[in-house]
Order: structure tokens, then sequence, then C-alpha cells
DNA sequence: GTTCTAGAAC
DNA sequence: GTTCTAGAAC
């Protein structure tokens, strides 16, 4: 974005960044600093130490001279060289100045990885590749500081995986020109280490406030023995989180905090799979409804865990955390037993003892997203967690809060994106607060149920669903946001669907946190429905969709539910990325997987596969994943239309097999060519070209308006006659009709002309009405 | 999803 | 001889 398209008002709210990228040659320092340029909204300049001399290798004063220029522009700056200790650190620290943050993004990835990179490099700018890249890699990482926030850094962010980095390339994508990313620690590693320590060390040496490993459980029964003793003898009410926070930390200056493990039975798989919840979005929530409303405790509990475990396989990453300010509070005593006992993923869902209000700033717990116990005036005061909240927040959070709603009816929860000048969002990274109201239970305040459990059980339900609900649609509105910030709006001119685009720009992450419509949550009063992000604008009535045949999504772990072991290759893909690097063209922000179809049936054809446990099919897929679907669709029109800059002449269209063979819910990107020695049958030739295939925008606008798509899986539509895709001429066997494609310019019949269902280059789109 | 095979249809 | 189809195996 140009500097002069920015208001002069909001120019003056511009606020820069310097991010000095740490890590040897090959850690994807460059490719890191690409991905976030080409997506971001905000200016910046990549200072490379590498080609800064006309192309050639120049020196540190070089960098800082064209860093503090393009700051003067009012342009953020990424520091691409390797910055591995403190002294190469040190000058660049000091271009924060008022207004001005430096932050540290760490590509500590394992040394075999980089030199494995620069080894195979052809064109590295710095010249480093072949043989002697390893050596001089080695000799670097000897002499690797991790960087510490006392050197003057605002942030550091330390990456220990391709989906680490990924993460932190979607945090810096999104930001726009006016906002800044919260300061402190994020991710987990020692600033001591020189090397990957072993957990425990990494554990007890953090030097500031840090992820804790709350749900740390390890396979290894030395790690787990030795936490034991220590837990054993701590002072009553220290937990894990000031284990974790270590040494360095005053314990008496702080709240006594405690994070535990409710799933303590469930073993991790791997030290990698803590790894991969720690930049996961994050609700704290408190117990609702327990402690003024007097609602039964043991019920409550009974409650929470039921709707967590709902839940808690909707979405591969991310976590809830249920926090009471006590140590002995019995609602936390009795959930952990509880999801003990339903082996729930304690990655995914535990407790915490802290404040919510301070859960970064003093328990190390960076939760997103917070949930408060509201008054049904959603208004400040009454004590407890309300009060807290409204006034850690600040008076913006009213305000805010005021814009949306001015009541909540219990069972309902109102998500609220808080204001970034929130003392809450610059101190603990919260970027959201959900208000939720549950039932009550007390005769001292308004809508007593007298006891009457059957409709109390029923809308804290309620009001759980609604709460995990909005938090989930924050996720997603969150990832199509970034979706959005990398230049491409949603292709449809259905009214329809431009409306819910609004919706998120409006309630998206947007620079000033504004938002305009309310949207208020509620719970899905189908229990045989499973769906989660069922939400409507402005203050509506509980109705149920009532009859609708959704169908169970819960989660069966990975069981091939009917599906033969050949039809699951896509769902290992998809849930397990990381495995199969050489086949992941892109993972976009964890929530879809780009691939090449292993059997291309034109010249360009990839699958973008959904990142969501459940949804095997188009069958499975409800209202609930409208945004899933969105984000789908963008990414494979951003693919088409990369693959359009190589070959302007192809024309894509976008849609899922009604039937697929192969489990996991995918959407064919495909030139209109089918050019390919792998399309070999009618069944192929059909499957592309009748109403067998779903256009992605239909499916989109179908799911919006009926809450599914229409599905056409009759065998009859694949050994239908083969008709030319573009003249509609008939022709008796596939060789006949590939060479008529071949040849065949004829225009595409109408109602692929429609409804964006073609994807081409522009002139030809104009050329082709 | 693919490959392989056998037999039918052309 | 070539193409199509269906079924089995993976």
């Amino acid at each position: 974005m140009d500097t002069d398209s920015i208001p002069e008002e909001e120019k003056r709210r511009v606020k820069l960044i310097v991010v000095l990228l740490v890590g040897p040659p090959g850690s994807g320092k460059s490719t890191f600093c690409n991905h976030v340029m080409r997506a971001s909204s905000r200016p910046w300049v990549r200072i490379c130490q590498d080609t800064i001399n006309n192309g050639k290798l120049g020196t540190r004063a070089q960098c800082l001279k064209n860093a503090a220029r393009a700051l003067k522009d009012e342009k953020s700056v990424f520091i691409d060289r390797c910055n591995l200790d403190r002294d190469q650190r040190a000058e660049f620290v000091k271009l924060a100045v008022s207004g001005i943050d430096v932050h540290a993004v760490v590509l500590d990835l394992p040394a075999q990885v980089c030199i494995s990179r620069s080894v195979k490099r052809t064109a590295h700018e710095g010249n480093l590749q072949g043989g002697k890249a390893a050596a001089v890699i080695n000799q670097m990482l000897q002499k690797k500081e991790l960087p510490k926030l006392s050197e003057g850094l605002a942030r550091i962010t330390f990456c220990q995986n391709n989906s680490d980095v990924q993460d932190a390339i979607c945090a810096y994508s999104a930001l726009g020109p006016t906002e800044t990313l919260p300061g402190g620690y994020f991710g987990q590693k020692s600033p001591d280490a020189k090397t990957q320590l072993g957990i425990l060390k990494f554990l007890k040496k953090l030097d500031g406030p840090a992820y804790p490993r709350p749900d740390l459980c390890c396979p290894e029964g030395s790690l787990s023995n030795h936490i034991t003793q220590e837990m054993q003898t701590r002072p009553e009410g220290v937990g894990h989180a000031s284990l974790l926070s270590g040494t360095h930390l005053d314990l008496k200056d702080r709240k006594h905090l405690a994070a535990e493990s409710v799933g303590a039975a469930v073993a991790l798989n791997s030290i990698g799979d803590c790894a991969a919840f720690d930049n996961a979005p994050t609700l704290a929530f408190p117990s609702i409804s327990t402690a003024d409303f007097q609602f039964d405790l043991e019920k409550a509990s009974e409650i929470i865990v039921e709707t967590v475990l709902e839940y808690a396989n909707k979405l591969r990453n991310f976590r809830l955390v249920l926090v009471d300010l006590t140590h002995k509070s019995k609602i936390l005593s009795l959930v952990k037993a509880k999801a003990a006992q339903k082996n729930i993923n304690s990655n995914k869902f535990f407790t915490f003892v802290g404040d919510i209000t301070r859960l970064f700033s003093e328990g190390g717990l960076h939760c997103n997203v917070i949930a408060n116990a509201a008054n049904w005036r959603l208004k400040p005061g009454g004590g407890g967690v309300n009060e807290a909240i409204f006034t850690a927040a600040g008076p913006m959070l009213e305000a805010a809060t005021k814009e949306q709603a001015k009541s909540l009816t219990p069972g309902r929860a109102l998500v609220v994106p808080l204001p970034s000048t929130s003392p809450l969002f610059s101190r603990e990274g919260v970027t959201h607060v959900i208000h939720v109201l549950g039932p009550n239970m007390n005769g001292q305040r308004p809508n007593c149920l007298n006891n009457n459990y059957d409709e109390g059980c029923k809308v804290l339900k309620e009001a759980y669903s609604s709460l995990f609900e909005g938090f989930l649609s924050i996720i997603f509105r969150t990832e199509l946001m970034s979706a959005q910030r990398n230049g491409k709006k949603l292709r449809t001119d259905q009214p329809e669907l431009q409306g819910h685009n609004d919706k998120f720009q409006e309630n998206g992450l947007s620079s000033d946190q504004k938002t305009k419509g309310a949207i208020i949550y509620e719970a899905e009063k189908n229990q045989k429905c499973k769906g989660y992000s069922k939400y409507k604008v402005g203050l509506v009535d509980a109705d149920s969709q009532g009859g609708k045949e959704h169908q169970d999504l819960e989660c069966d772990g990975g069981a091939a539910k009917g599906w033969d072991i050949w039809a699951q290759s896509l769902y290992h893909i998809a849930m397990h990325p990381e495995r199969h690097e050489n086949d992941v063209l892109e993972s976009f922000c964890d929530v879809a997987v780009v691939i090449n179809d292993l059997y291309p049936k034109a010249k360009r054809h990839v699958l973008v596969l959904a990142r969501m446990e459940g949804l095997d099919h188009l069958a499975d897929v409800h209202q609930e994943h409208l945004q899933l679907l969105k984000i789908i669709h963008e990414t494979g029109i951003r693919w088409a239309e990369n693959f359009l800059q190589d070959d302007a002449s192809l024309i894509f269209r976008l849609g899922y097999h009604s039937a697929p063979s192969m489990r996991q819910l995918h959407l064919h990107v495909i030139s209109q060519d089918f050019d390919s020695v792998h399309l070999k049958h009618k069944k192929h030739w059909n499957s592309f070209n009748t109403a067998f295939f779903r256009d992605s925008a239909d499916v989109i606008e179908e799911v919006s308006r009926n809450g599914k798509a229409t599905l056409r899986d009759d065998e009859s539509l694949l050994s239908a006659e083969l008709r030319c895709h573009r003249c509609r001429s008939a022709h008796p066997n596939m060789p006949c009709l590939k060479l008529h494609i071949r040849k065949c310019q004829a225009p595409f019949p109408p109602p692929l002309l429609q409804n964006d269902r073609l994807v081409q280059a522009p002139t030809k789109a104009s050329a082709n009405p």
C-alpha cells in the first residue's frame, strides 16, 4: 500500500515496526519477508545486507542507513541479515524511538534444515551455497545468542518449525498500518539456549513471561516425575505456570497462578505436539453463573465439560482455558476431574488459576479472547469478573459494547472487538471480549429461575455453546481478513455473499478494531446438531433450525469411517501437512492446504484441502463451515490467478465433486484445457463437466442460503454421453473427445460465464462476457 | 483415486 | 486392432 493513500489523520497514527530476522542462512529469512510483504497492507522495506550494495554484499552501516531512511518514509522495515548475536543486533535495536517498535523473529529451525536448504541453493543472494554452506552455518550457530527483551526489543517470536513460521507470517501479514503486535515473548524458547535444549531445561530457564506449558504431560517418565516432585514441594497455590516462568521472576510479587492439566491421563504424542498449540488462538473464560448467580457447581461442571468436548475437535488448533481466581476453586477441581475422565485433549482445554484480566502479564498465558460473565444490561460494575474486565479494559470496552447491543438475554454471547487503545489489548494481547449471560438461580438478581434446573441447564449449555461459537467465528473471521488482506476480494457479486463480506470487514480485526454490526451468538438448540458457528446479525430471537438432518460431526480421530485406506491420503496430508512437505504447495493459516493433484486432469490442477476434522466431503458441509468455504475459495482463486500470471491463456474452474473418491473436503482448481495424459475415462470427464461438479461459488451461495450444498451424485451423470464443455457437441469416446477439445475454441455455455464460475485473465474475461 | 485384466463392442 | 466397461486389488 502506498502511504499516500492513507488519510492524514490515520497517517499520524501509523505504527512503525522494525523486525530483525534472526537465523542462519537457509533459515528462511528472505522467504519470511517476501511472504509478509506480498500479503501485508502495511508498507514494508526489506533490507538485505547480502544485496544492499547494488546487488552485492554490503555493510551493517549501510543497512542502518537504509533502515533509518525507510522509517523516515513511514515504512516498516525487515532487517534481513543473520543478527545471530547481541552485538549484531544492538545498533538496530537503537532504531526504537517513540512510535517505533523493534521486534525480533527468531527462525530457530534445526541446523540440518538450514544446511540442507543452503546446500541446495543455486541462486542465493549472498552466494552462500553448495558444500561450504554447512561449515559456515555450523560455525555461525556456535556463536548464536538468542535475543532477549532486555536488549530493548519490544517483542520476540520464536519459530521452531514451519508451522510456527507460518503463524508468524500470518501475524505480521495481518497487521494494518496503525496496528502493532503485543509485546513480550511469543513461542517458547529459552533465550539462554545455544542449541535446542531438553524441554525441562528450557521450561526452567525462561527469563520473562512466555507461554507456560500448563498442559505438559511428557511421554517420558523422567520429566513428568520431575515436575510432580517439584509440585509437591512448592508453596500451595503456585502451579506449573510459576514453575515454568522460572527463577528470574520474583514469585512474591506475583499472584498465585496455577495452570493445571485437566486431561492428565492423556499423554502427548510428542513434544512437538505441545509446541503446535503455543501460538494457537486461545479463549480464557470464567465459570458462568456459578458465582453470583448461584448455579449448582456439580451441574455446571458437567455442562462445561460436555460442551468443551463437543467443540474440542471442531478445529485443530485452538485452546480453551477455564480461569478462576483461586486455587481452591471447587468448580476448577470438578471440571478437572470430569475432563480427565473424558480424556479431553489437554492441549486444547485446561484450567488456569489467575486474574482473567492479567493472564499474560502475570501468568505468561497469552489469550487473545477472554469471556466476561456479563450482566443483562452489559454494564460495568457489580463485582466479580464483570467489574474486573470492564475496569481493566477501560471505558472503551463499555463504548464498544454499547455500539453493538444494549442488553443480553440468558444463554447468549456477544462478541466485542476490543479497541487497540484498551490496556487489555496492549498489555495482555486480548483482541476480543465475549460477553456471556448465563442462567440465574439467585433470587436477589433479575430473571431468577427459582431452581428450575431443567431450564437452567438448557440455558447454561446454550451460553457455553454460544461462547465457543463466537470464539471460533473470531478465528475464522481473522483468517478470512488475512485472506482479504492478500489483496484479493471474494469473487462473487451475489448480494448475499457481499453482505457476509461486509460483516467480516466490520467484525474482523480491522485496523481500529471498530465494529458496526452486532453479532449475537446463540447455541444451536437442536441437540442433534453439533454445528458451532451459527451466527446472526443483530438481536435475534432464538429459533431452532429444527428438523434439519445434520450429521454428527464428531471427530473420529482419523478412523476410516468407511473410507478405504487408499482414499485417505488427502486426509492425512490435511491433518499433518508438516509430514508431507514435498507435497504441500501452501499451508494457509492452518485452515487450508494446497497440493498438486497427483493425477492432474489438465495443465494446471491443484487441490485446496480443508484442514478440519469431520469434513470428509461436501455432504458434511453446513452453515457453520461458510467461512471455511470462503477461505478455501479465496485460496483457490489466488492459485488460479498465480497460474494466470504464468499463462494468461488458461481458464480455471473451481469446484467440488458431489461424491468424491477421496476423503477430506477438497476444492478442485482446474484449468479448462483438460490437456492431460491422466484424463482417460468417461468418468474422469464427466466428474468435471456435468452437474456432478459443483462450482465453489454456487456451493457457497447454497450453504449461505440453505445451510447445505446441493449434491448431484447420481451415477448416471458419470456415465452420461461425452459432450464438449464449450460447444456441447457429443463424441463417441474419449480419444475423439480429447481430439476435439484440443481445438475447440467455442465460447463457454452461458451458465459457466455467470456467477464467477470461470476464473480467467482480465482481458479474456472482458472479451468473453 | 489408479492399475490391471478380461471380455464385449466396434 | 482399438476402445469401452466392469470388477478386483491396492
